[in-house]
DNA sequence: AAACTGTTCAACCGCCTTGCC
DNA sequence: TGGCAAGGCGGTTGAACAGTT
């Protein structure tokens, strides 16, 4: 890859990206940057647009309610940066993967626990999990996102999944914070398969809330019917 | 004022997924 | 159905900047 040119882009190679893509839209990338005259890479060009150069991105400092989402996405998502980017308009996947890893992640170590999910993991026979890391956030949040498409996928590996009943979990029992042993959420839709559950208000959340302490399972046959905390 | 240390963020790298032939 | 190309994603790096000694 003789001739390439890497690091810092200069504002003349930016113009003539914006100017290209302007003028012909980026088919593909890998030939854009022979025809707009860069000596860049195909990917470094993308990169360039979607992260900097890109109509709608909103510059500078991310503010509290951005990072109050980056939290509770991060914690039912884990490191899903472009996922969590999907829900934060203007935002984009390397701009909250920054901002996690300088200044969301410490306050996390410093608090003492663990704010990362990585993958849904069966926890028992009797309850699926969609998240096993939760909202670590300082408000009693009580919005939590659901991976629709997940919560199918799980359902449809395991069989004994739709059988479950609405009984407690044994995590349940080594779980200090709440004596009850499930409740249901309402449920709210969006974009990209994903519905917002919002948690009744009947029910005595801790003052400090930590869905991590929980699992996700699908009390019903159907999924569009209940969620519930076990 | 200089040296050192810590923080931020743009950019790169390499792996994975997807779509096409 | 397998192979390939391209795009997408997450982890990592390193330069620039800010703060501290």
């Amino acid at each position: 890859m003789g001739g390439l040119k890497k690091g810092a882009w200069t504002p003349e190679e930016d113009l003539r990206l914006v100017t290209y893509i302007h003028k012909y839209g980026h088919g593909n990338w890998r030939n854009l940057p022979k025809y707009a005259g860069l000596a860049r890479c195909g990917k470094s060009c993308r990169l360039r647009w979607i992260n900097y150069l890109r109509p709608g991105l909103k510059r500078g400092n991310i503010s509290k309610e951005e990072e109050e989402m980056i939290i509770r996405l991060h914690g039912l998502l884990g490191n899903k940066w472009s996922k969590i980017a999907a829900c934060l308009p203007g935002r984009t996947d390397n701009e909250i993967k920054n901002v996690w890893n300088s200044h969301l992640k410490k306050r996390f170590k410093s608090k003492g626990s663990k704010p990362s999910c990585k993958k849904p993991k069966k926890v028992s026979n009797s309850s699926k999990s969609v998240c096993d890391q939760g909202n670590t956030s300082s408000e009693n949040s009580k919005m939590v996102l659901i991976d629709f498409e997940e919560c199918l996928m799980l359902k449809e590996q395991d069989p004994e999944y739709t059988n479950t009943s609405s009984t407690a979990s044994s995590q349940t029992d080594s779980n200090p914070k709440i004596s009850s042993p499930s409740f249901s959420c309402s449920k709210k839709f969006d974009e990209e398969n994903k519905f917002w559950i919002e948690l009744e208000e009947c029910l005595t959340l801790p003052d400090l809330f930590d869905i991590s302490e929980f699992d996700f399972k699908i009390s019903s046959s159907s999924l569009e019917n209940e969620l519930e905390l076990c």
